[in-house]
DNA sequence: CCGGATCCCCATGGATACTG
DNA sequence: CAGTATCCATGGGGATCCGG
C-alpha cells in the first residue's frame, strides 16, 4: 500500500522515479505530454491529426509519448485492421482527471506570469 | 493583457518557450525546484541546509535552480558579507503561490498512484 | 561556506530514410 | 497511414577542482 506516510515520501523519494510526485511531475514536464492530452479533449484522434495538432513533431517523438501514456492507463490505443492502416488515440476517464491538475498549472501560469515577466525585466536591468 | 484568447494561445504556443503554461511546466518539470520549493514553505534556509535537503545534488546544479528561481522572481537571494560565507534563500509570496498548483499535482499524484501502477503491471503482462 | 569553472556522459529530441 | 530504424546534435545533470 502507497497510503500512510504522506509527509514522508515527499521528501524522501522525490529524486526517485518511483515517487508518485515525481512520476506525474516527469510525465507533465514532458514537452508533448500536456498538448495531447489537451487534443484529446473532445474525443479520439488519430496518430495523423495528433501529429498535426502538435505542430510536426517527430514521428518517433510522438510514438514515444503516445505509448509512455498508454501504458500508464492515461489512453487507449485502437488499430484498425485496415489498409491503409488507421489507429486511434483516447484518453480513459484516468486521462481526462489528469487534466484537473493541468489546469490548475494553467491558471496559475496565466494569472502570474506578468508577474515572472517583469521579476526576468528586472534582474535582467540589475545584471547589466 | 494576457487574457482573452485563451483557448488559443494554448495550441499555439506551449511548444513556444515564451507560452505562459510552458514556462511554468518548465520550471516544476525541472527535477529540483519542487522539492527546493517545498523545502523552504516555512521560512528561509542556508545553501547547505538546501543541498543537504535535496539529497545530495551536484552543488553545480542546485545554483542553477536557485539562480532560476530567483531569475523569476519565486525567491529572494541573501547574501551576508561574513567570513566564512553566508547565504539564504526565501520565497516570496509569488513563490508560495506557486505551492498551490503543485500541490493539486501532488494531490492528483496521491490519488491515482496506484491506477498508474497497476496499467503498468497489466501493460507488462501483456507485453510479456 | 558558497558557488564559479571545467570536463564528461548519456538521455532525449529531432531529421531522414524505409516498411507493412 | 502509421509507424520503425538509424544516425546525429544538444544540453542538462553530475563529478571534480578551485577561488573568494
Amino acid at each position: 500500500m502507497v497510503t500512510e506516510q504522506v509527509s514522508e515520501w515527499f521528501r524522501g523519494d522525490i529524486t526517485d522515479p518511483n515517487c508518485p510526485t515525481r512520476l506525474v511531475l516527469d510525465r507533465i514536464g514532458d514537452k508533448w505530454t500536456v498538448l495531447v492530452v489537451h487534443l484529446l479533449r473532445d474525443g479520439p484522434l488519430r496518430f495523423g491529426e495528433l501529429r498535426e495538432g502538435v505542430g510536426g513533431v517527430a514521428a518517433k517523438v510522438l510514438t514515444q509519448t503516445l505509448r509512455a501514456l498508454e501504458r500508464d492507463g492515461l489512453l487507449v490505443r485502437t488499430v484498425y485492421p485496415q489498409i491503409p492502416p488507421k489507429v486511434t488515440y483516447e484518453l480513459t476517464t484516468l486521462g481526462h482527471s489528469l487534466r484537473e491538475p493541468i489546469q490548475a498549472v494553467r491558471d496559475w501560469a496565466e494569472s502570474h506570469v506578468h508577474e515572472i515577466v517583469t521579476a526576468r525585466g528586472e534582474h535582467a536591468t540589475r545584471t547589466g
